[in-house]
DNA sequence: ATTCTTGCAAACTGTTTGCAAGCTC
DNA sequence: GAGCTTGCAAACAGTTTGCAAGAAT
């Protein structure tokens, strides 16, 4: 976990929520205190939950995903769905961009950053012919033992 | 659509089919046809679903469901889910490594191949120090009108 | 004849929604 | 005090499963 995006991502959150009129309620405060600890790579809807229930800082499963949901909204989180179609999301940070590689041992998912990646990215685009607006890659491999 | 291509995957399908002992039944036969026509690149399940319920092809879901599965448990189709998280199917083919580029403004999905591409994934690959055993990247944009 | 396949309907699971009570500003 | 938030429980949708009837070999 990076502190320093943790508290960008916080200032930025607290200011977009109060732009938006939105209430520092419990089921709220408490997602945004989770996701800026756990959501620099994705993380599970339900673990979210979960990790709320254990602590019993959150009552409900739907506050949840609703506040999940409105972050989305806001460019706050992305959200994306695992292989067996849970909800995941992880901090939406224009300066973290990153992909994602999957252990194909542990399942375990963590995230990379490659520029030279990002340059073919650009150029095969270019030679697609269209405006790149986005891009995801997923890399499936093991590490070397 | 290919027809090269959906020839010799309907061969392959027909083979393994009978190697696995699995029967020509109705639901069966036609899902791999729909498949072999329109599975070259991702297809919703739920729209093999359909388009066979509309021929009254199939009497029900499940069936569809099962044989996709099924299909996917021999390695002849490949499963993926889509942004809401509904099931897609797709010909699983050694000579037909491919990716996705999404058009934001259709929602339209189609394929593309493109070998230095590849290298770079390969390429980051090494560098992050992993044996890379599969990969997937979307591109999203819009075609230049 | 035997075994696989199909269709039906019910079950399942994660996620979403309606509503009344509670809390924030 | 007004109106946003929360929690509960019920609804939802796609997918999966159990089972009895119907085919394929």
């Amino acid at each position: 976990m990076n502190p320093a995006l943790r508290d960008r991502w916080l200032a930025r959150a607290e200011r977009s929520m109060a732009e938006a009129g939105l209430r520092a309620g419990a089921a709220r405060s408490r997602v945004v205190a989770v996701m800026a600890e756990d959501g620099q790579c994705l993380v599970g809807a339900r673990d979210v939950v979960d990790r709320l229930r254990d602590r019993g800082a959150v009552g409900s499963q739907a506050s949840v995903y609703r506040v999940l949901d409105e972050l989305t909204s806001l460019g706050l989180l992305r959200r994306s769905l695992d292989d067996q179609g849970l909800a995941q999301y992880e901090i939406d940070d224009a300066a973290h961009h990153h992909h994602h590689l999957v252990d194909e041992d542990t399942g375990r998912v963590e995230a990379f950053e490659d520029a030279d990646l990002e340059e073919a990215v650009i150029a095969a685009a270019r030679r697609l012919g269209i405006e790149l607006t986005g891009h995801e890659i997923v890399l499936r491999g093991r590490r070397p033992s």
